[in-house]
DNA sequence: ATAGACTCCGTACTCGACCCCAGAGTCAAG
DNA sequence: CTTGACTCTGGGGTCGAGTACGGAGTCTAT
């Protein structure tokens, strides 16, 4: 047992051992996803433990969940609820292989422009602004 | 030439032909992405012209252009500057390749979070659950 | 001529996840 | 015991791409 570090902390303290802001933690009490600890004098003490449930926050961030789905898993926490869990992990995935095809679906075409456009010669109209142009009805310039 | 569409439309008529919101167009307007026409009488009189302007810009958010790109896409309309829409095009296509790494990288755990979810005695507590709080520090619940 | 649909203009609100600020009070190190 | 770093409360601002609203004026079909 060495110097002792507390067992709670002043919300700056926990900010800085969670790697988050202290406005951030402020947002997660308002959002209830972090508790509001009792004060000791005027200011509130915050347990250690606390790090561990930001971390936790940030973690399901990372992968993709939004504060109020993460509010869900932490009611769950208790783990009675696997199946309910699981349908919250897998919509979340749904959403995941959705966005990831757009994307894909993107940057083919983006690719396919791109590189048309190294190989066009320059007195040809770019085929960029051209695909997306698309019916030559033409542009209407902006009035300067 | 039958009954002649005009040649100009009033805002609602080129939003409708545009499939956009009359809020969108005036939205545009501001930000300098579709010119503010002349009035006939106390209203304005939009060209036809326009609605191939905004089904550009439609088709380049579709692409994930920003409004702000799209903007420098159109003032670089003119063809002349080929090299510099293809850094734009370019930049654009580097965020889609970060983008779908980071969300395959996401798809991958939690559909391996799922599987294991799935696999694991209803007496063990969900592994979705602890891989977020990850060192068994144990969640704080939150006072009621 | 009048009803009803539309336009113009400006402002304000939405969503999500925060960040920043001011002012007053408080705590801890030297 | 002072100084300076911190906390509390409350409110506002940010970004992006719009949407909504309200009141006054205007156009158009009947």
């Amino acid at each position: 047992m060495t110097a002792s570090s507390p067992a709670s902390l002043t919300i700056g303290r926990l900010a800085r051992a969670a790697g988050v802001g202290v406005e951030t933690i402020r947002y997660y009490q308002q959002r209830g996803l972090l508790p509001v600890p009792a004060s000791e004098g005027s200011f509130r003490k915050y347990p250690v433990a606390l790090t561990a449930r930001i971390h936790f926050i940030k973690r399901a961030q990372e992968l993709g969940f939004s504060l109020d789905e993460i509010t869900e898993l932490l009611r769950l926490e208790d783990g009675a609820h696997r199946s309910l869990i699981r349908r919250i992990a897998t919509d979340r995935l749904v959403q995941i292989e959705k966005k990831v095809a757009d994307l894909k679906r993107m940057q083919k075409t983006l690719k396919h422009l791109v590189i048309e456009c190294e190989h066009t010669r320059r007195d040809l109209p770019c085929p960029i602004i051209a695909s997306l142009v698309q019916e030559g009805s033409g542009l209407t310039p902006l009035a300067s």
